[in-house]
DNA sequence: GACAACATACGAATCGATTCGTAATTTGTC
DNA sequence: GACAAATTACGAATCGATTCGTATGTTGTC
């Protein structure tokens, strides 16, 4: 019954991953951790989550003064939404190339394409 | 000396598949395997691919009436540089769970993960 | 040469994402 | 209560990507 996950723009993601790093959060929340990179306005972040709430990106509790936001879809979710759409976007589909390229886009130490050889025969194993 | 790809747009993007797998053509061959695809005007074409010879992502032979354009970055450079940027955008700069993700993203067959493995085991094989 | 077909050049409209200023409202403090 | 601080609401400017209409020039055909 769930919809499809909905593609988050880039400052939206940037939102969402303060959400899911933090847990529910108000906007003064997400605005001081997003300060830390980028320098942007308050209401620039309110504004932008107001949206999200429109979009169902995000639900929100009215209850205190400060509103408290949170995510909707999961991060598990959304990156795969992401991926899935560069897949056709940019590899024609072939999930191949892509982690190909993935792995050779910096240099891959031994230690991490060990770890990722390992998860994949665990994903081999559930198939079988 | 090479400078950094240039990251393309979605639509210059679909423009930069078409070139690469049909090696220099005119505008009007783009257009018309474009059109496969979506419905667009001829100009609407032509316009982005002039933008794009701006930006450096084409280069144009104007030698022939009808103008000639390749691309000026390949394939795998552009898909690598597309990658990394979600790979920080949404994956916090972990390959593993990209590839991850990625694998997961659709149900992949028992072949395909094979397939994937095996290649792992040869990157891995190049770095010792 | 006249005309049709086709090519490029270019300005402008549109669209979504982003940004921010300002107003209105609520809260806390004296 | 009066004032300062914090918050939400909202309109509008901006920006880049995209789209396309129109003008202009070139080529080929009769």
């Amino acid at each position: 019954m769930s919809t499809d996950p909905i593609r988050p723009s880039d400052g939206e993601l940037a939102i969402l991953r303060v959400l899911w790093s933090r847990g529910p959060s108000t906007v003064r929340d997400v605005h001081t951790e997003l300060s830390k990179d980028r320098d942007m306005g308050y209401t620039t972040v309110l504004k932008l989550m107001q949206i999200m709430v429109e979009k169902g990106l995000l639900a929100r509790d009215e209850r205190a003064r400060s509103h408290t936001y949170r995510p909707l879809q999961g991060e598990g979710e959304t990156q795969r939404c992401l991926l899935k759409e560069l897949l056709h976007k940019a590899f024609a589909g072939s999930r191949r190339d892509l982690v190909l390229q993935a792995l050779e886009s910096e240099p891959a130490s031994a230690e991490e394409l060990e770890d990722i050889r390992k998860m994949l025969n665990e994903a081999k194993g559930r198939m079988a």
